[in-house]
DNA sequence: CGATGACTTGAACGCCATCAATCGCTGTGG
DNA sequence: CCACAGCGATTGATGGCGTTCAAGTCATCG
C-alpha cells in the first residue's frame, strides 16, 4: 500500500507537474486564503472551481444523517482537490488550518480540455491517481486492526508531510480517527504503542511532531 | 448512497453505452468465456485486456499476506472492469459464475485514445464513475453499522439485478461479506433479521432469490 | 487563576467475530 | 434406492477488539 519509507522523499508530488499542466494552459487562476475550520466547498454544491493547496492542510468528508463522518483524504502542500466530472462535489472540504490554496475555474478547464487531448489526459491520470488511493482506503478500512490502520496513517504521512526527519501532522486525532474508522482513543492507543515499542517519539507535549524511529516496524504492522 | 429503490429498471447502466463508444471505434474485440471461480486476472499483472460482462458476474478484490481479502466491486452484465490507466491491474478478477466476457484489447483503445478526444472523455467518465461508487464505499467501510451495510448491499443489487421483481444473486455469503467489511455469520444474521421484519422473502432454500418487500424500510436503515 | 481544548489512560460495555453445532440440499457410490 | 460426504447457510454460545464513558494531565488563553 503506502510503501513510501523514505524519511525525506520529494517535496512535490507528481500531482504539482500536472497542476503545471493546467497552469501553463490557457486556464484562469487565483489564490484565496481559507482561515482554520472554514469550509471551502459543500457537498453537493455545484463544482465551481478546481483547487491546489499552496499551504496548509484540507480534509474532505462526507457526513451521515446522525453526524458520524468519513474522511476520505487529506490534501497538503502540492495536492489538487475538488476536481469532479460531474457537476457537483462528493465531499465537504474545509480548511484544518489556516490555507492558502489556488483556484481555477473549472469552466475554463472544460475549455481547455475541449481542444487540448492532453488536457483531458491529465484530468484522467489525476481521477486515477485519486481512485487508486481511495482503492487502498477501501482495503484498509474493510479488513485492517486498529494498529494496522493508525500503521498505514502514518506511514502514508511520513512520506507526505516529513521534513528533516520530523513529520508535523496539521490534523488532531478526531480527523485522524475519522480517516481511519475508528475513535480518537482507539487512535490514542495505537500511538502510544508505537511509542513503547519504540517506532517513534513526540517531540511536542500535543504529541503531533513525531519522529518515526522504525519505518520497518510500522510497515510490519502495516502489511 | 445507492438510492435506485427501482425494482426493475435499465437493464443496461450507462457503461454500455460508454462501451459503445469502445466498440464502435476502430479497436479490437473479442470474447472469452471464464468458468465458475476462475482468475480472469490477477493484481499486478500487467493489463493487457480492459472487460466487459456479457454474461455471469465477476467480483474484484485485494488480498492481504494473511489472506483476509477486500472485494472492491461485483460486476454483472453491461458492466466494464480492469480498466487501468497505469500497467498493471490494481485487483485480481475472478468469474462468480460461469461467464462470459468480452475482450479488449487496452493497446488499442490506447491508440485510439490518441486521436478520438472522445475516447479519452470516455475513459476520463468511467473512470469518475468508478470512483464514485468506491467513494461510497469507503463511507459504508469505515462508519455504518453492519445492518446499514447489508441493507446498502441489497439496494445496490435491487437496483443492479433484480429482473420481473426477483433479485437472483450470483456470489454466496462469504463474497457478500468480504465486500461488506462482514464475516458471513453476520451478513446471514442481517439477512434473517430483514426477513423477520418483514423486509424481504427468500424464495429457494440456498436463500440466494430474494424479493424485496419494503425497499423504503432498507433505506431507512441505510441512511 | 479558572476555563477550555487536545490528548491520554482506565474501566466497562457492546457489536461483531469466532467457534461450533445443525439444517437442507446436492451429488456420488455401494 | 439409500447412506453419506460435502457445501452453503443459519443459528447459538462465547469472547475480544474497539467503542463508550469517565477521569486525569498538560498547555493555552481569557
Amino acid at each position: 500500500m503506502f510503501t513510501n519509507l523514505d524519511t525525506n522523499p520529494e517535496k512535490k508530488p507528481r500531482l504539482l507537474g500536472e497542476l503545471g499542466d493546467l497552469s501553463h494552459a490557457k486556464v484562469s487562476s487565483g489564490e484565496f486564503k481559507y482561515s482554520r475550520g472554514s469550509e471551502i466547498f459543500g457537498q453537493a454544491e455545484p463544482a465551481e472551481y478546481i483547487y491546489q493547496v499552496i499551504e496548509g492542510a484540507v480534509r474532505s468528508h462526507k457526513l451521515l444523517a446522525d453526524g458520524r463522518r468519513q474522511i476520505g483524504a487529506f490534501h497538503v502542500p502540492g495536492d489538487i482537490f475538488g476536481l469532479e466530472n460531474g457537476d457537483c462535489h462528493r465531499f465537504t472540504a474545509e480548511a484544518i488550518v489556516d490555507t492558502t490554496v489556488r483556484l481555477i475555474r473549472r469552466q475554463s478547464v472544460e475549455r481547455a480540455a475541449k481542444t487540448d487531448p492532453a488536457m483531458v489526459r491529465s484530468l484522467l491520470t489525476m481521477t486515477t491517481d485519486n481512485l487508486q488511493h481511495v482503492e487502498n482506503h477501501v482495503l484498509l478500512l474493510g479488513r485492517k486492526t486498529s494498529q494496522e490502520r493508525v500503521a498505514a496513517f502514518l506511514l502514508e504521512m511520513n512520506g507526505r508531510l516529513t521534513a528533516a526527519g520530523v513529520m508535523v501532522l496539521p490534523m488532531n486525532r478526531r480527523d485522524i480517527a475519522d480517516y481511519l474508522g475508528l475513535t480518537i482513543e482507539t487512535v490514542s492507543r495505537a500511538l502510544s504503542e508505537f511509542q513503547r515499542k519504540g517506532y517513534l517519539r513526540f517531540l511536542d507535549p500535543l504529541q503531533r511532531k513525531i519522529v518515526v524511529l522504525n519505518a520497518a516496524g510500522l510497515a510490519e504492522l502495516d502489511r
